[in-house]
DNA sequence: CTGAAAGCGCTTACAG
DNA sequence: CTGAAAGCGCTTACAG
């Protein structure tokens, strides 16, 4: 491996001088030597040890991702966000799947403290309130921002899940449902409670009393959509004709068995997801849902990451819009 | 920032014999010494910096792995198959996009040179000519794996796309169909070529000529799927009744573009995909393809580059078997 | 069983 | 404009 050293002896200048065409520094360098330090460079190939220069100058340019699973189709768009901010602004990105086990997260976040990551994205709830447990942020102070809303106090980049359930349950609501269901995500998850106080302000912005029976608990993934479907009354009186589910997996898990059950969609029930992954406009019939804006969400919380490592004040929130995506699952055409 | 040192001062101990309570090392530490060690470094909060590590040991326990675009859904699951096998065994990812641009993975190579990686995964294929090219290898000696087939020398891991290929087309065959077209990847891809050579065998297998005008080149997305339609002859003389596209994407595309012309999936024309990504389940018709086990390739690909980074001799090719899966777009129910 | 010291490959304050 | 030297935080051969 060529150092530092072997370009200043085989450019005859001291490793000073190397060091400084190298970073391109301020202080002045006579263009004959810049242009040997070069020619040295080039013929030896250098290649400088990044691990080197960080124990230096305290930093590594490099950050890490922890979210729940990248092979969850919510995931791809919020990281290739994410890493093309990160690229431009000479940043490196380590992904971290946790498939939100807090052991797992600890393991990450040791090893990220580790490798001195300058910054840290969390997405996907749960990790957060584990890391500030483990002094992840206090202890380092590793900057550190978080895609989605959350209990702590750290920048935090989301989308306002209330409104946007609200105008999403409105929506069914003009369409002249009124035995709505929801399918949640888990209790703890805030992203899943805001969704549900949205499905409860819609209600109540129509004078309507919210039946327990109609609020069913999933976890976010497909099977827990289409396993809800055998806990909501589908027939006779009391029977829904809509459904809300927390997020696009599950909708399309309650319209498959839904569908396996005889019944339409939207036809005699409508089904209303909320993401708009890439699945959404795929399936037959397409789904209706919340398009959250999962890319510039990714690039938004890189940016603001800079930011926080560039010394400069961030927003404590920052707020994507969302946008009704009303499609077939919810419209008989 | 807590250093050994200080780890060292607080236990009235040498950095030397902190170091080997950090590292387990085989040298013989007193029980007592050990103790008090274990105890500074608690109440210290202390955690080694990877860096400084690696400068000493010359390994940084981080791979690159490099893909044109974690959006594209063939990815995540080769990712996370990565990711799984590279935590289990102490390694950290560090995630490039490159979407497909020379440019693109030419930073990254230096990016990841710089970082001192030890190994490199690559797929995608493109990225490993221009690696070649660029001397990554045997300057830095990085050792490095390749998903898929590839002309170099370098480790791949990959299925045998045309056995399956030929599979997939004599299924077509067997079902009657004559007239099978085939949209492929770009001709510089070595899985679409040698998927061609499938669909080649195939139609030799039967005795058949290969017809020109049934190949339409495509480029593995969504959008070349869905153009290809327009190049084929739909209807009248010499019409197709089959096709077979080199990923699920261009076959969704062309789909949907028969779908708009009012033409009937199986039942005017079966389509063929390849890869079997969870979208190809979801889609009505669901589609019929060949299963190719992303997760297992990425598992299989780090595990090989795990021996590698061992010292260990690896295989030069490692096949993984694909699966027929047939569905509803070459079955009439 | 314990530790002093050299060294990994860089950057930079300081001196000239 | 140039460079000698200290130091970043670790590991380990060597000595005791």
């Amino acid at each position: 491996m060529v150092t530092i050293k072997d370009v200043a002896r085989h450019a005859g200048v001291s490793v000073t001088t190397v060091s400084r065409v190298l970073n391109n520094s301020q202080h002045p360098i006579s263009p004959a030597t810049k242009q040997r330090v070069l020619a040295a460079i080039e013929e030896l190939g250098f290649c400088p040890n990044a691990a080197a220069r960080s124990l230096q100058l305290n930093e590594t340019r490099t950050i890490g991702l922890i979210l729940p699973d990248i092979a969850n189709p919510y995931y791809p768009g919020i990281v290739r966000g994410v890493e093309d901010v990160a690229h431009e602004s000479g940043y490196t990105v380590i992904l971290c799947n946790t498939d939100r086990s807090r052991e797992r997260t600890q393991e990450y976040l040791r090893v990220l403290r580790e490798k001195r990551v300058d910054g840290v994205i969390f997405t996907g709830g749960g990790a957060v309130e584990d890391a500030s447990q483990s002094h992840f942020f206090d202890q380092e102070r590793i900057a550190t921002v978080v895609i989605g809303r959350h209990r702590g106090k750290l920048p935090a980049v989301q989308v306002n899940n209330t409104l946007a359930a609200r105008e999403a349950v409105e929506h069914l609501l003009s369409l002249g449902h009124r035995r709505i269901a929801t399918i949640t995500g888990p209790a703890t998850s805030t992203t899943a409670s805001d969704r549900l106080d949205g499905y409860r302000c819609a209600l109540a912005g129509r004078g309507m009393k919210v039946d327990p029976l109609l609020i069913v608990e999933g976890n976010f993934e497909f099977e827990s959509g289409y396993q809800a479907i055998d806990r909501l009354p589908l027939r006779g009186p009391g029977a829904i004709t809509a459904i809300f589910a927390h997020n696009d997996l599950m909708a399309i898990g309650a319209m498959k068995a839904l569908q396996e059950r005889g019944l339409q969609v939207p036809g005699d029930i409508a089904v209303m997801g909320f993401d708009n992954i890439p699945l959404a406009s795929f399936i037959t019939p397409q789904l209706s849902t919340v398009a959250v804006p999962v890319y510039d969400l990714g690039v938004t919380a890189m940016k603001v990451l800079a930011e926080l490592l560039a010394g400069r004040e961030v927003p404590p929130v920052t707020t994507l819009a969302t946008k009704l995506q009303v499609r077939d699952s919810t419209i008989i055409k």
